[in-house]
DNA sequence: GAGCGGGGTTGTATTTTAAAACCGGTGAGA
DNA sequence: TCTCACCGGTTTTAAAATACAACCCCGCTC
C-alpha cells in the first residue's frame, strides 16, 4: 500500500513522502537507526520483523538514499546501515510520531520512553510548525495551495 | 503490519504511534481531513481506495479517536467525518512529512502543492525540534531515554 | 413505485507479510 | 587445514491484507 499510485499523487509531498516511509516497519528502522542502531541483526532483534522483510526494507530504504551501507565501524567483514543526510532529515517525522504518541496513547502512570535533550537530559517541548514570524501556527491558520 | 507487536513496543510512543496511523492510507485520509475533506465519497473520489479499505480505515480511525462521526454540515441525512483534537493534534506529523518531500522528492522545476499560511499566503519555514532554549536540534542533540 | 446517489457490505483474485528452513562467506579454534 | 558457529541474508510456503467488482440498503425525488 505505501507503494502504489493513487489520483495526483505526484503533486502532493505527503503522499510522495508516504510512498517512502508509508509503512511502520520502515519508520521503526529509521527511528532505531537514530538512536544508534546500524546492524542487521540488531534491527531483527530489537524489532521481530521477518528476515525477508527487514532485508527488503533496508534494500528500499537504501535504494531511497535514506539509509547507506558503509563498512562496519569495528573493521568487520559485515556492512552497517547508516543514515543519509536525506535519512536524518526524517527526524522532524519521528519526533513528530513520539510527541503525538505521548501525548495520546499513554495513560496517566503509564510509562514510556523519552526523548530528552542530550544537554540537560531534559524533554523536549511540543514541536510545532511556526510562522515566518516564528508564532505556533495551528491547522486553521494555513492552507494548501494547489499547483495550477 | 501497522497492526502487529514488536518486541518491546509499549514502550516506545513512535511504535505505538504507528500502530494507529503506521500505513499510508490513513495518513493520507488525514491529510485530506485537514484540507477540509469530510465525506465518505469525497476520500473515495480523491484517494482512489478500494471502497472496503476506506470504510475499514474509516473505522478505525474513529475508534481511535482521529476522527468522529458528525452529522452532516448540510442537514442531509449522511453523516461527515470530522478530525478530533486528538486528530488535529497529528498536524505537525503531516506538516513533517510534507516538508521532506517537499525538500527531497522534487526534482528541480518539478512542482508541487505548498502549504502556506492562511494569513500571508506564505510558505511555512522547516518545522523543527526545538530545546527548552528555542534554539533548534539536530537528532544528535538529542537521546532516547529509556524507562527503568 | 422506479430511478438515483450516497454509503457502505460481500465475495473473490491478487499482492504483501510472516514464519521457518536453508545457504554462503568469514573467522576462531582444534 | 578442517570444521563449526555466526552473521546476513534468500527461498519456500502459509497466512493475512488489499484491490476490485458486484451487490445491497436507505432516503429522496419524480
Amino acid at each position: 500500500m505505501a507503494r502504489q499510485k493513487h489520483r495526483q499523487d505526484g503533486q502532493c509531498p505527503v503522499a510522495r513522502s508516504l510512498e517512502q516511509v508509508g509503512d511502520a516497519w520502515s519508520l521503526l528502522i529509521v527511528r532505531n537507526a537514530f538512536d544508534g542502531m546500524r546492524r542487521y541483526g540488531e534491527f531483527l532483534d530489537d524489532l521481530g520483523i521477518a528476515r525477508n522483510i527487514l532485508a527488503d526494507r533496508l534494500r528500499r530504504l537504501v535504494e531511497a538514499g535514506i539509509l547507506e551501507q558503509v563498512a562496519a565501524a569495528d573493521g568487520g567483514s559485515h556492512s552497517e546501515y547508516a543514515l543519509t543526510r536525506r535519512g536524518k532529515d526524517l527526524f522532524p517525522v519521528i519526533v513528530g510520531l513520539r510527541q503525538w504518541g505521548e501525548a495520546h496513547l499513554y495513560g496517566k502512570g503509564e510509562r514510556h520512553s523519552k526523548l530528552v535533550a542530550r544537554a540537560d537530559g531534559k524533554p523536549l517541548p511540543p514541536m510545532r510548525p511556526l510562522g515566518r514570524d516564528g508564532r505556533p501556527l495551528e491547522a486553521d491558520d494555513t492552507l494548501v495551495k494547489r499547483i495550477a
